[in-house]
RNA sequence: CUCCCGUUCGUCUAGCCUGGUCUAGGACACUGGAUUUUCAUUCCAGUAACAGGGGUUCGAAUCCCCUACGGGAGACCA
């Protein structure tokens, strides 16, 4: 059913209610949601929205030391921020649970013994080690293509201490949960053989393996760890980034649609996404284009959701107080067309909710320098105060007819204008800025940056 | 050290499977210009790549081999 709503939602053909696709995202509670680990749990979810199969989430929480709430909540959040609903998993149940590998230790020993029945296994200094077949793993990759590795040693499956280790228990639930596709980062490729042992060992059919290429420093060696600048999603989402912008630019990182364009809507995404059409090779990470493409969703927002999606970020940043939501959507709609991000507003619309900001330096300096930014100031003044509209429209006019009867450019009064009004050198349109802020508003600053002139 | 994976503009990539249409396309970034007789937008233009060497072939970015370089894995971590 769940499959179903999938469908409806993102407009599939529904020739089919669901399919036996089964895809499992596993992370493991650490705190932090590593950008890798979110791509993914983005290319797993994608796959299973395209085929109308389903997503589960399992938490290989085995390491009981980082296995708290809080890690939890980290990973749920980020999950939820990044729109990857989960069919199966915490929260939301599903028929082969528990979906905690913590709570899943009866299951792990009654598979242990069936490799006991069979003999492939045997205790050694206190642990289980399982015997591998000694034959050359042929590995399908959906990616990769064939790959082969020799396990040549066998390995421990269970501690010494009772507990299992991380290639028995992935085996094992993905074979107790049905997971038909294993598509997780290529760090794994080295271990698919071990698993391919184990899989065959359980008479339990493989799945179809796909080996993502991993997430590079932007420069620098070896991959992104979570010491890297833009490495986590929590880093994005206290950034105020749009979650669409972040996954588009995650589906385009060892995936592309193939023809030429890149800002896609996620519905046409998970239509398009192919396991076999992922890269071979690593990628590096690229932050100035996750903050291009940024700035081309905010941008590209519906005005009623960037002022939603605003508002909260103002109201922390103590800036809304006492004012309607109304005005904030006239700062938008000026201020829209040449944002880059939320996280600058609070910085950059300051001026329109408070008296109380700074004379950007460099730009004070730049208007210093030209002219007599003086005499233009008491000029507007004289003319603002007279206007009998005062709208983007009569505001030009007026600018226009001061220039040309002094016979100086308007960008000497709207320079410092601009500077006086809000403290800095750029910004939304400058009759606009002007109109939104309001005639009083307008004189007094102009007043007050004479005075510090 | 061993095993595995990879290598197209600075970066993400298209093309590679099914050799000729590739004087290698797009995007970010960068540079220049236009517009806004401001700017963060927009528009236009430009710089820039098939890792190297050997084959196969009439012809190779595309197929094969070697080298170099990059990445990953080699735990009673996950």
């Amino acid at each position: 059913m769940r499959a179903f709503k999938a469908r409806m939602k993102y407009g599939h053909c529904t020739l089919f209610m669901n399919s036996s696709v089964r895809l499992r995202f596993a992370p493991s509670p650490t705190g932090f949601f590593h950008i890798g680990s979110a791509r993914t749990a983005l290319f797993n979810w994608l796959y299973a929205r395209h085929t109308g199969g389903t997503f589960v989430l399992r938490i290989e929480d085995t390491d009981l030391a980082r296995n708290t709430p809080e890690a939890l909540h980290v990973l749920y959040a980020g999950m939820r921020w990044l729109g990857l609903d989960w069919d199966e998993g915490p929260e939301v149940g599903g028929p082969y649970g528990p979906y905690f590998q913590s709570e899943r230790g009866d299951i792990y020993k009654d598979y242990l013994e069936i490799l006991r029945k069979t003999g492939r296994v045997y205790d050694q200094d206190g642990a289980v080690y399982f015997k591998v077949s000694g034959e050359v793993q042929v590995i399908t990759d959906l990616i990769r293509g064939r790959v082969e590795r020799l396990e040549e040693k066998d390995f421990v499956i269970f501690r010494s201490d009772g507990t299992p280790v991380f290639h028995f228990v992935n085996v094992v639930d993905d074979i107790a949960m049905k997971i038909t596709h294993v598509v997780r980062g290529e760090d794994h490729l080295s271990n698919t053989s071990k698993h391919q042992e184990l899989f065959k060992a359980f008479g339990a059919p493989v799945p179809e393996f796909a080996h993502l290429p991993l997430i590079l420093k932007t420069d620098g060696p070896g991959k992104m760890s979570k010491r890297d600048r833009g490495s986590l999603v929590e880093e994005y989402i206290n950034r105020h980034f749009l979650p669409e912008a972040v996954v588009n630019y995650l589906c385009l990182l060892g995936w592309s649609p193939k023809e030429n364009r890149e800002i896609l809507p996620i519905k046409t995404i998970v239509d398009l996404f192919e396991l076999t059409a992922i890269n071979k090779n690593n990628a590096h990470f690229d932050a100035q284009k996750l903050v291009f493409m940024n700035a081309e969703y905010t941008r590209a927002l519906p005005l009623e959701d960037l002022v939603a999606r605003v508002k909260p970020v103002l109201t922390e940043a103590g800036l809304l107080e006492g004012y309607a939501d109304g005005y904030l959507k006239e700062v938008l709609a000026i201020a829209q067309e040449k944002m880059r991000g939320i996280e600058e507003l609070p910085v950059n619309l300051k001026s329109f909710f408070s008296d109380d900001f700074e004379y950007d330096a460099a730009a004070k300096e730049k208007v210093f320098k030209k002219g007599d930014p003086k005499a233009r100031l008491h000029e507007l003044k004289g003319a603002f105060a007279l206007l009998r509209e005062f709208n983007e429209e009569s505001l030009e006019i007026a600018v226009k007819a001061l220039a040309e009867e002094h016979g100086v450019s308007t960008g000497e009064y709207i320079h410092p204008a601009r500077l006086a009004v809000s403290g800095m050198g750029i910004g939304p349109s400058f009759y606009g800025l002007l109109r939104v802020i309001g005639r009083d508003r307008v004189l007094k600053r102009i007043d007050d940056f004479i005075q510090v002139m």
